[in-house]
DNA sequence: GTGAAAGCGCTAACAC
DNA sequence: GTGTTAGCGCTTTCAC
């Protein structure tokens, strides 16, 4: 039972007395058509309940007004309202979506799922799947042969489009307002290293602790998985290598909250004995106990200004000669924010 | 820059010195072809890196293999996993899936959203959105003049296919612990009203008390908005009417966190003084302080039966003289189940 | 202002 | 086995 008949041009242009091609004038609102004609055929549409087929046009046209998105884990807080931006900002620019979801990124690169979208002649892809090892090097390679990308929190690659949080400043700030706090020895629960956001959110621990002339010893680092459990048992490792701890950065909020947990199973007060500060700010960052102090990104602007930059590739004519998007536009980086709370 | 002109089966076909249709049988992988035709078609096909235009593909077979999906509230919980499940099942049915979002489901029935879809030639569309007062009857209405729609968590309807998650009975299970564990005083904070899953919950809530002799006193209840601070300022209110209040279910988790807060702030220990019940299960819910009892919910599976259930609608042939899906089948419901943690 | 013819990229139906 | 013809629903081009 897939296709139950719809009304064509041809009916509508049969019905009001006319060539289908005063019908598709009428539909795109050109000019050329007589006041006459143009009421006849409107209300033969609204009669018949006509509607153009999106798909016979976007097939001559060669623009389908659709963009694809493909994502990954969309039951954590970042990539969720990311999407939600993204969806955003398309609909208000007129782009249907896409949408496609990555279930394990370190193994598998997307290449088909790319692929798809293609052939279903997207007019542009954003890639929001976290960049993990090599995984979009791939994609670095095939995309001038087919349709203009941006990415979504990648390192700057030449010629690579990009929309970021800059999450190393975000690591930094994390940081600072610990050693502001008066706190010396500062540990680090972070995410995967394979992961180039976990990455920057270190270096930003990191670069803090130097500037203020503290050592960034790598036993005050342990890596998590950004679940709540390995927050949990990131502190405890922590608290028996360095029991004199007096603060952590963790590098997102359910980790945080795996945190504060073990501090309260250990007996450690938060924060007038261990001071906490976690990275997203999620809803429920204000109400777990201690409440979290933590850094806020401008995620759903993130997937904004993605659709914006690519809107933008769009649109604009083709660069003589550049085989494409390679002009060397610098990544727009969009600033976190700490939001301070009772968690330090 | 729109059109990269891409390879077409024309070309193909030029190359390999057969016509179009050869190649089309190749790629179909049809049986009447030379194994010499084929091989040396293929080896073109790569050589020129030839992929097929789905569009053109679907315009001509009058199927897209594309479903909508429409969904809200994506940062919620629910809705994420959700769209989960839906992606994961569509994918491994072979369908790409369009995706829409509507920001207030309750001024915005999602008219434009859904036309949309049916011109893009959507196969099938999986409606997401929340159920809120009557949101929903219009589509009941359309419906059979355009594509199959699979709902999910909607009352049931004739002619509609559901799949739903039994959040009465989850409501009922919440409760009902409550009870066993001795609790007489059990308050509710309960969703918004017009949502047809928090009234579930409600009338769950309502007959445990009912089945156990006890009272639902609707002093016991109090409207919540789904955010942690309504159920701050929930609880707030139900123990300034009811100071002897003994147990609270809190009718998601977030709400169940602000509840938590409320609480601590108040002197009243969980579970001793007070227990607490939320519902959702979400991962961080094992990490609240104390670690949350709650109704789980099987949210990834829910989104896949939706699926599933469009697909055998899609599949089977249109039943004779029924214009589309008007068989009575009754909704495919969901058990969700209790996890019971520290707070009760 | 309006219509006829051609064609977007592909496949279905029918030849041979 | 393979090619030819027609056509999916629409828009573009070029007549008139």
């Amino acid at each position: 039972m897939i296709t139950r008949r719809r009304v064509t041009i041809k009916q509508v242009a049969q019905a009001a007395g006319v060539s289908t091609q005063t019908v598709s004038r009428v539909l795109n609102d050109r000019p050329d058509v007589s006041v006459d004609t143009r009421r006849r055929v409107r209300s033969v549409i609204s009669e018949l309940g006509f509607s153009p087929n999106a798909l016979a046009r976007s097939l001559i046209q060669g623009r389908s007004n659709t963009l694809g998105v493909v994502s990954y884990g969309l039951s954590y807080y970042g990539p969720a309202r990311v999407l939600t931006g993204v969806e955003r900002r398309a609909a208000e620019l007129g782009y249907s979506l896409l949408f496609g979801l990555l279930r394990s990124p370190e193994t598998n690169f997307g290449e088909e799922i790319f692929q798809n979208l293609v052939d279903r002649q997207v007019d542009g892809i954003i890639w929001a799947v976290p960049e993990i090892a090599g995984n979009r090097s791939w994609l670095l390679e095939t995309r001038r042969f087919s349709a203009p990308i941006v990415f979504i929190n990648m390192q700057p690659a030449p010629g690579a489009v990009i929309a970021a949080i800059d999450n190393r400043e975000g690591g930094r700030q994390a940081t600072r307002h610990l050693i502001e706090r008066g706190y010396r020895r500062i540990g680090l629960i972070s995410g995967p290293l394979t992961w180039w956001e976990a990455q920057q959110r270190e270096q930003g621990w990191q670069q803090a602790l130097e500037e203020a002339g503290l050592q960034p010893d790598p036993s005050l680092k342990v890596a998590g998985d950004w679940y709540p459990s390995s927050g949990a048992s990131g502190l405890e490792t922590l608290l028996t290598r360095h029991p004199d701890l007096q603060a952590v950065f963790v590098c997102n909020d359910p980790m945080a909250a795996g945190a504060l947990q073990t501090a309260r199973r250990l007996g450690r007060r938060v924060p007038e004995d261990l001071a906490i500060v976690g990275f997203d700010d999620v809803p429920e960052a204000a109400y777990y106990y201690p409440a979290l102090t933590t850094i806020r990104q401008p995620l759903v602007e993130l997937g904004a200004l993605a659709v914006e930059l690519l809107n933008r590739l769009l649109e604009q004519p083709a660069p003589a000669g550049a085989d494409g998007d390679g002009m060397a536009a610098p990544p727009a980086w969009l600033q976190p924010q700490l939001v301070v709370r009772g968690s330090t």
